[in-house]
DNA sequence: CATGCTATATTTAGTTC
DNA sequence: CGAACTAAATATAGCAT
């Protein structure tokens, strides 16, 4: 964008393609720090890069997920000024925990790639007792809510279906 | 960005705001195509707008997904090119994960409260084919995880006591 | 290798159609 | 209302340190 124009495309040589990932990356949280802002509207970014293992999160996890409770703690208000009937609102909030269960998904598939990469790295013998423990919850935590969300389909069929 | 300096703050006027939500909408997303182009990197974005009754999404979470594989698909590459020190390299990549599962724990359980919270709102007949294709490809994902995890569990349990 | 610096490319606020 | 059009504000590619 400056200096000279740039071709849409992977910039070969790998420093410079770092340098303008973090130059681009602080000006994409820029952006979206004033839309939210100006806008007054809930955002969120995620960037997976190669060279961190975590990805880059905007606003904090947290931050995104404080920002919706109170859109829905405060339901009068935004009735009042965009005039919703009850059903568009129900139906809004379903999309936006749908959208949250996509993320979910793609969070989760990262998840496993990544535990699939360290698995790879580490081999058998460097396993800690304190991931096991994680994985013990983690296996819990997912079983209860495969049961939940089945009870919620067979839920949702059955009131097709009638 | 134009015209004038814009002040950090909720635009109080309604259309303006609107029409600034948009274009700027349109300048991020145009950002991210860009980024991710240049750098290689996955990214994605979701808006939460109370005027649309869907929040903006991108790229597609299918899109998302896709690049994710892509990753997946060439670990030998990123392992030859970030190999260091073995075992540091491992403990980080370890405790990383550890953080990341916690988070996802914590965001499973918030899920599931929110959920709840919308199917008490909503009751038995306001759910659609869609929100229902969500929840079956949620369940597909979380039994594939559900599965990976387990056999997982088994490996370091038997690598733990033998 | 990371930071700071500009000359330009790009974005966009206000405006007009 | 939305699309097109600027003038001005920003972002950033290439370079310097």
């Amino acid at each position: 964008m400056a200096r000279k124009r740039v071709t849409l495309e992977l910039i070969s040589n790998e420093s410079a393609r770092k340098v303008t990932l973090k130059k681009r990356k602080a000006g994409l949280w820029k952006k979206l720090n004033e839309l939210t802002t100006l806008c007054g509207v809930a955002a969120c970014a995620i960037i997976f890069s190669t060279y961190d293992a975590q990805p880059d999160i905007w606003p904090s996890p947290i931050e995104a997920y404080n920002v919706l409770e109170k859109f829905k703690n405060l339901p009068a208000e935004i009735q009042g000024k965009y005039m919703m009937d009850q059903n568009s609102l129900l139906r809004r909030s379903i999309m936006q925990l749908n959208v949250r269960l996509a993320k979910q998904r793609t969070k989760n598939r990262e998840l496993e790639m990544d535990l699939v990469m360290a698995e790879s790295m580490a081999g058998e013998n460097n396993c800690d007792l304190n991931n096991l423990e994680y994985l013990k919850e983690l296996v819990h935590l997912l079983k209860e809510k495969i049961k939940f969300v089945t009870q919620k389909i067979e839920k949702i069929s059955f009131a097709l279906h009638e």
